[in-house]
DNA sequence: ATGTATTTTGCATACGTATGCAAATGAAGG
DNA sequence: CCTTCATTTGCATACGTATGCAAAATACAT
């Protein structure tokens, strides 16, 4: 039992044809006679025939290879980004090389594949990369998009909430709900998604002189949860909490049910994704949403639209804030 | 600013050697002296080159490359499975090749990419593909998988957990704890994973005459809490409740807890699938642990060393339970 | 029918790599 | 130094497809 591979000869040979006029019939706005298209087609279709994208990809440099990498997450905003991107790349033709990495900075060897594949660019999501791994990608004249992360020595183009405004707009909520002890409970910090959001809190708050409690966190539940515990065991009940993301929010909610802090009365709770959990019966989250489909659309578009790559674009795009019944 | 693709016949120039001999330094096993080895891979540093893995697998007809098709799904088991997929094929030198999928039964033409990039092997998670679909991919010699899915139609691969004798454990765990009143709230009802975990659960009880009260559900979180809160709204408290899977579980548990009924006191539940969120402390879920390693292990063993595609192998692994805070 | 414009087709070659074969080089032994 | 044998190297070709070019076939106008 061989490996029995059908080849555009093989079609050629039973239609009567020449290979080339098989490629043709496979290669849109070529031009075959109408006749000898259907009589191809049949063949092939009967040989079960399909062009092999890998020789195509030699000879056109077009692999429809694009590049995928995603940081070890928890956080279902990310599996909902990865739907996205599969679904939206599929649409425009491309097919999506993956690969998951556990790197808050991916290496060199994991990308090295991406190039052996000849791939057409290279999406990185919730993670970064050293400034010499994007040069040597950009060596092979591969672009990258940065999808939710970016740094200012990192010469690549990127797209995010924006994070800033948004948070700011979450802090002139809570103000103007007339809450003056607010509490952010942070990502990782050393994540541009949290430093933006941290930024944009203190900063609308610090104008209106109030100082925020910071709780040091890591964009998980368990951090979280622990972290809200002990501060209530410390005495400390505030009466607002803005949590960096959803996951971080929930665990805070759930500390405070834990300790009997009724939601909004006592202490009001916003999150940041809107992922599917925030709108659960028994949490109804008051959030933020990412425009996730617009992000991902517009990172597909810098990736594969850019002529440049010497002046990378930070596009930031704007969500809005929902209400639920975590806020009054 | 061209597209300065480097081959080896570059690298070969500037070494002062054949393009063979640079191919063979990048061929494992192939004769090459110290000396030319060290000078190429010197130059091919210099060049940033690496070996093109298309034109690699066109001729070694080994492309390095397994496709994955994953399932619409919110349940984060999956989440884990595909970093574990990714990891442990990277690791065994392979690439993969994501599709994300909304339909239940897997289309040739989402598989047709697969076909066309000559992947080695295709991988599906939480779906099926009908018969002549798959009659399809074997005519080109391709193994399949499939992931937590089996169908006696379907003659290929699979691997999942020992779903029936599991249940019949909880089953036994519910028996022996003296509960009579027993609700088994389903996943979508034709996936086999359901219909194994409801048939092993129900059969066990049905040997003790007992008749365990069904609720139909489909694996989400939202039509689980409905379905048991309405149970209880209508009078409904069973004792024990066991739900296909851990989200199912949690959105029980979140309407038990609504309904001021305590776990497990008066009403104990158990879930599948251990995920993450099922040892968070405001749920710690008593739950089935499926063995995702040995899973994905057995998976690409099943996939990449089968002789035969001819005998497919139904492999089922058992897991193990997991007692938290929601049984006694 | 003839000539011209247009479309369709086949030939040959290229993409970047791997490999059988033979030539070249080196090592070893007398 | 010559012979024998092992190792290393280059040449040529193949993988499956796309495409420029010229030949062949068709369409059209007269």
């Amino acid at each position: 039992m061989e490996k029995k591979f059908v080849s555009a000869k093989d079609v050629a040979k039973l239609a009567n044809v020449s290979q080339s006029t098989v490629s043709r019939v496979f290669t849109p706005g070529a031009s075959v006679s109408e006749k000898v298209r259907r009589k191809v087609l049949e063949v092939a279709e009967e040989l079960n025939y399909r062009p092999n994208a890998l020789a195509r990809g030699l000879i056109n440099k077009k692999t429809n290879i694009v590049g995928l990498a995603m940081k070890d997450i928890q956080n279902p905003f990310y599996h909902e980004v990865l739907g996205m991107f599969s679904m939206k790349l599929r649409e425009k033709g491309y097919n999506v090389l993956f690969v998951y990495t556990k790197n808050e900075e991916i290496q060199q060897e994991e990308i090295n594949h991406f190039l052996e594949y000849n791939v057409e660019g290279i999406i990185i999501t919730d993670a970064l990369l050293s400034s010499n791994v994007v040069a040597k990608i950009h060596d092979n004249n591969i672009p990258i998009t940065l999808f939710n992360r970016y740094h200012k020595d990192i010469p690549c183009n990127s797209v995010s909430s924006d994070n800033i405004n948004a948070s700011k707009e979450i802090a002139s909520y809570f103000y103007e709900q007339g809450y003056r002890d607010i509490v952010y409970i942070t990502g990782k910090i050393n994540t541009s998604t949290n430093k933006d959001r941290q930024k944009g809190f203190i900063e609308y708050l610090k104008e209106k002189k109030i100082e925020v409690t910071i709780l040091e966190g890591n964009y998980t539940y368990e951090k979280s949860y622990y972290l809200t515990k002990k501060m209530i065991e410390n005495g400390h009940r505030p009466e607002a909490i803005f949590g960096a993301n959803d996951i971080t929010a929930i665990g805070a909610l759930d500390a405070l049910r834990e300790k009997n802090i009724s939601v909004p009365e006592e202490t009001a709770v916003i999150g940041f994704d809107n992922i599917k959990m925030a709108s659960w019966p028994s949490y109804m989250l008051s959030t933020w949403v990412q425009p996730i489909e617009k992000m991902v659309d517009e990172a597909i578009h810098l990736l594969l639209n850019n002529d440049r790559v010497n002046s990378p674009k930070a596009v930031k795009l704007k969500g809005k804030f929902i209400h639920r019944n975590t806020t009054k």
